[in-house]
RNA sequence: GGAAAAGUGACGGAGUGGUUUAAUGUGGCAGACUGUAAAUCUGUUGUCUUAUCGACAUCGCAGGUUCGAAUCCUGCCUUUUCCA
């Protein structure tokens, strides 16, 4: 393929390339680049903010590049930094390999596993030493890391910023001079550290990596960064219909952005589902569309149909999904309240409590509004708590005599 | 090392001895209307209790004063600012 073909797979989708004009000399080297991306080592759940970077990832492997997955278990212990985090204690070895474990079982969802490879940045930073650590840190100024936004943000307002947070920025700049990369991906957030390792390359005397920076996906909130600890996430692992209830419930605009940075339609086929819009077409028809190729991307086609069906048995016609898991309760204790707790359709039963006051629950299709209800055992009802949480349940007197 | 200021629920932020289960706002959740969209309206938003009487928890941490403490006192921790 030549070098422009390649440039467009590359760029679709880019915010922004550091500097282009070096990529393209990259590109002219004819061989497979090394390209970086970096991963925290403590949040394996992922979920489509993360698939926008390895979706572009893949693609180079598809180009025939060869790809690095980092998992930054070293700089894990100082967490990137937000001004909330402060230093983490060390996974341990066992922990840090049943994380990568887990991020394997889903990164090849998106990444081919034959050309992937995987390393940790402890290999290189546990090596450093306190004088690789001072030879590291002086090679950047006070001044040059109070022009990272968020610290010149902190430092303006009078917030706290610690000392080793300074040395994030530097130990994965660190990496890409350790791993030689040619080519760095990351969210534009990361734009700083991104950087750094250009910089800390040149330092060192080796050639400079090219950034790739990759827009951030807004969550279901439509504001703020798709993450698990917002709770705004759509997870790749997720079962297909929650995947759907979640995509349906995105903003008419939020959904652009999906289609944009997770969907693999080309920019053409957008503007014309755009146009379609314009001309009179519903944008829930058009969201089904998304809701359909992301769930047959991350599980297959047929239970993305099926989603869809469940989907509109339950909010066209008020129906129950089909297929819920039979969950058994064991207890002693069959008040409603308790019972939607220990089915996790609530968090507390105090919540519960509100929920049926303000009419969310239903069972067996019929809204209570008795407080006190209380459920028989060795029987089974279907439970919803609000428009989407269902469960199928059985409650079982516990048996005492056979405990322990 | 010294001086000063500050630490309140998811967040911003009032409250300076008793009506504080902490005003108000944002956010969250539920209901109505919809396309499980947006906008709007209504309600709700510590936990526990077969939910009723009620109990317990919470204002950086630990003690203390008091009939009673987010509020007063002592010590500690953390942060910021100024001085060196």
């Amino acid at each position: 393929m030549n070098i422009e073909q390649q440039l467009s797979i590359i760029r679709k989708g880019v915010d922004e390339i550091l500097p282009e004009a070096d990529l393209v000399e990259k590109l002219k080297l004819n061989r497979p680049l090394k390209i970086k991306a970096g991963f925290d080592p403590t949040a394996p759940d992922l979920h489509l903010g993360h698939a926008v970077l390895l979706t572009k990832m893949r693609q180079f492997q598809d180009l025939g590049h060869e790809i690095s997955f980092l998992i930054g278990d070293f700089t894990g212990m100082i967490g990137d930094p937000t001004g909330k985090n402060a230093t983490r204690p060390p996974l341990t070895s066992s922990q840090i390999a049943i994380n990568a474990d887990t991020y394997a079982k889903q990164v090849f969802k998106i990444l081919d596993q034959d050309k992937t490879k995987i390393c940790f940045n402890s290999v290189w930073l546990d090596t450093l030493g306190s004088s690789g650590m001072l030879k590291l840190s002086a090679s950047m100024t006070v001044a040059r890391m109070l022009e990272r936004d968020d610290f010149s943000k902190r430092y303006r307002e009078n917030k706290p910023i610690s000392i080793h947070e300074f040395i994030y920025p530097l130990l994965q700049g660190y990496d890409s001079v350790a791993m030689e990369s040619d080519i760095e991906l990351g969210g534009t957030d990361q734009k700083f550290n991104l950087l750094m390792g250009r910089e800390l390359q040149k330092h060192y005397g080796k050639p400079q990596q090219c950034i790739i920076m990759l827009p951030l996906l807004e969550g279901l909130d439509g504001i703020n960064k798709m993450s698990k600890s917002l709770g705004n996430y759509i997870g790749i692992s997720e079962a297909p219909n929650e995947m759907f209830g979640k995509i349906m419930s995105l903003n008419d605009n939020l959904m652009w952005r999906y289609f944009d940075l997770v969907s693999l339609k080309s920019p053409e086929e957008i503007a014309r589902l755009k146009q379609d819009i314009a001309d009179g077409m519903n944008p829930r028809d058009t969201k089904v569309a998304l809701a359909l190729e992301i769930i047959e991307r991350f599980h297959n086609k047929e239970l993305a149909y099926k989603a869809l069906t469940d989907f509109e048995l339950r909010f066209k016609q008020g129906g129950i999904p089909e297929d819920l898991p039979n969950i058994e309760i064991f207890t002693d204790n069959f008040s409603i309240s308790n019972i939607l707790k220990q089915a996790g359709l609530v968090d507390t039963s105090s919540e519960g409590m509100r929920m049926i006051d303000q009419g969310g629950v239903k069972i067996n299709s019929d809204k209570i509004s008795d407080k006190k209800l209380i459920l028989s055992s060795n029987q089974e009802y279907i439970i919803q708590v609000g428009k989407r949480k269902f469960a199928k349940v059985s409650l079982k007197m516990i048996d005492y005599s056979d405990a322990k």
